[in-house]
DNA sequence: TGCAACCAGTTGCAAAACACAAGCAGTTAG
DNA sequence: CTAACTGCTTGTGTTTTGCAACTGGTTGCA
């Protein structure tokens, strides 16, 4: 990690920190997904990221301050990987690939529904679900009113892998 | 370019197109810097990006029909390249990332300017750039009202430049 | 007509990043 | 007591990237 940064753009700096082909889907497993320790991140994943650069990439995003780890305390062995405020917040700009991605590239069925749901849902939605996740990744109270945005988008990919 | 996917899900799609450190900030220079040619894309870019990248990333995003390429009539050698609508649709993945990267980010002053008043204008701000991107690289007819935001983006950019 | 500057790339090579498989020390459940 | 699981690390080969020089052609100007 040498941090001789190209230039000072506000997009250029973005993607010096997530614009690797893993960062973004290691935070998505964690948004979407509710992955929080390393064998769930390497195991769980559509994609099948190798050990060695799961690892790199969590210390690259602890450095960046997007995600925490604490101990688990009922193993321990296991770390419980966090996300912070401010990994919490990248949440628009995966809503925004994923609503691109659906509209434009051969997306499979299972995996689409979630990105229609969030896209349709736009950004109300997505405040909503940055909510539930601070609540779950940052302990944040919240007051519920009725089904969660993340149980929401289970269900209904759920349904649409029974279906097929 | 072997094009096995290594999953469906949009967003790693996305990112399997546009998830490089260069396509994007091709992209944004494209958008914001209105540079059309190779030699504007190789030397009037903050970041430096080496002419074997560029020509890579080129084809690369041509194949994806994020950008097309015509002869430029005025010189034989030149070529013109545009976004096509799908590449000027990756504008609100710019925008959020520009968004976040001011408010985590150690941006430059300069830079940054930019990406406050596009993050300040919202979605509808760049529904308004987007139609005047599709009227650029598109030849689409736009109802002009005021000064386009373009316009504004670079006058901000500008006059931070002449203050510093 | 000739020459310097400009055009879009290409080529060769070293360095860095990545992918794959195996391994490791410690922990836990049975 | 042991098999399975934990978060990683190590080693090795492949792919991608970065840098510099170079190519074949075009253009503007004298």
């Amino acid at each position: 990690m040498t941090d001789d940064q190209r230039s000072g753009c506000p997009i250029n700096l973005t993607l010096e920190v997530v614009g690797d082909k893993w960062s973004l889907l290691i935070i998505r497993d964690m948004m979407f997904g509710n992955r929080r320790h390393f064998r769930e991140l390497l195991t769980k994943s559509d994609e099948g990221i190798s050990s060695n650069i799961l690892a790199d990439r969590l210390k690259t995003l602890l450095d960046a301050d997007i995600i925490t780890r604490e101990d688990d305390p009922s193993h321990k062995q296991k770390g419980i990987y966090s996300l912070t405020e401010q990994g919490i917040e990248l949440l628009p700009i995966l809503a925004q690939m994923a609503a691109w991605g659906y509209k434009y590239l051969p997306v499979s069925e299972e995996l689409g529904i979630r990105a229609r749901l969030l896209s349709e849902g736009g950004p109300k939605m997505w405040a909503e679900f940055m909510d539930e996740l601070r609540e779950t990744h940052l302990g944040h109270v919240r007051r519920k009113k009725g089904p969660s945005v993340g149980e929401r988008l289970q269900a209904a990919y759920e349904s649409v892998v029974k279906r097929a």
